[in-house]
DNA sequence: GGTTGATGTCAACACTCGTTGACTTATGCT
DNA sequence: AGCATAAGTCAACGAGTGTTGACATCAACC
């Protein structure tokens, strides 16, 4: 057995981490497809063989760069009248910080694989944490809360819709605080 | 000059189209750089170097094939209770009946030029639509409706969420009805 | 019937992609 | 020092891409 050095100028794990960065970056901004091997590798001043040796392959390598949290809070804690306003608030903080939302986002649109773990993020992340908040519905209710955040998400940092894009933090709170707090507590309109 | 023949064995139009229709469908299920020229070419029974001949390159035929109109009605001429539930109803109706929406979205997410459309589409459709129903902040209200009608889009046709999925078209009309009329003609919460 | 111009076919181009395998270099151990 | 192994380099592969230009074919005119 190899201790593990205490200087490495030639450090694997180093290498890996600065290739799964770049991935990030390059699959947020240009989607599945157009982020190359050869351009991550590029970003990450690493010979793309390096990438394949790592990661075995470019599926598997964006499996492991889209792999995130949505680090929902405990939303029982709040009182009602604020679970709206809280979860547009941490979802667009969890959004700006971290490009591996976006990233999953941008590629669910084309890639299956994508859609996919969208699809598992949501049953086993967002759902949950609405059932302890609603009496009844909860996979319709979590539908629509993605539904109205995954939208605002995709105007304001994809498409970049002026509009949206000028808007601040809190007058996106503002406006779509009401809309989630109806679709976790709320009814539908009456036909 | 040569006449317009009555029997046309060889038709320029008829081939035209059949690209174009068999461009939206490609790009609607498979975005913008799977939608090879080759495929679609393929699906149209016609040789690839007709592609570029009628339409130039991919960009312009994606050009093309992503062109298209809303076809909003007149919403002043409703009640101000049905205008939120009309607007959700048409842009489903829109949305099912013709691929070039999907083809739009779907490519937007990766391509630049998709997203600049979709902006255009924004300001030179849904917003003057809205500034006939509100007094204030109408491309503020426009980008609101089109993060909530395009979410539902994404999470419903593009992710196939399934409990947006298994909702009937009445039923995601009542929900976000009233979300849309909120942003039409509503205002945001107060901090 | 022969000519002409539009329509369609074919093969190839230059390029980029993901991926592979043989090779070289550096590092920590004995 | 010498060795074993991990880490990194390099060139190439086969497949697929958009695009091009030379050639063939058909329909309408003289």
């Amino acid at each position: 057995m190899r201790r593990k050095p205490v200087v490495r100028s030639r450090d694997a794990e180093a290498s890996r981490a600065a290739i799964l960065a770049a991935a990030r970056q390059r699959f947020a901004s240009d989607g599945y497809e157009r982020a190359t091997i050869r351009a991550i590798a590029g970003d990450a001043s690493i010979d793309p063989a390096m990438v394949i040796r790592y990661f075995g392959n470019k599926e598997k390598l964006f499996a492991e760069a889209a792999d995130f949290d949505l680090r929902l809070p405990d939303l029982t804690a709040l009182p009602r009248t604020r679970v709206g306003a809280a979860l547009v608030d941490h979802f667009i903080e969890r959004w700006e910080e971290d490009d591996t939302f976006m990233a999953l986002v941008r590629t669910a649109a084309t890639h299956d694989a994508a859609a996919k773990r969208v699809r598992s993020v949501l049953s086993a992340q967002v759902t949950p944490a609405i059932t302890k908040l609603s009496e009844d519905r909860s996979p319709e209710r979590a539908g629509l809360v993605a539904s109205q955040l995954l939208g605002m998400a995709l105007c304001r940092y994809v498409l970049k819709l002026p509009p949206l894009v000028g808007m601040s933090r809190a007058e996106v709170v503002a406006w779509l605080g009401p809309t989630i707090a109806r679709y976790v507590t709320g009814k539908p309109a009456a036909t």
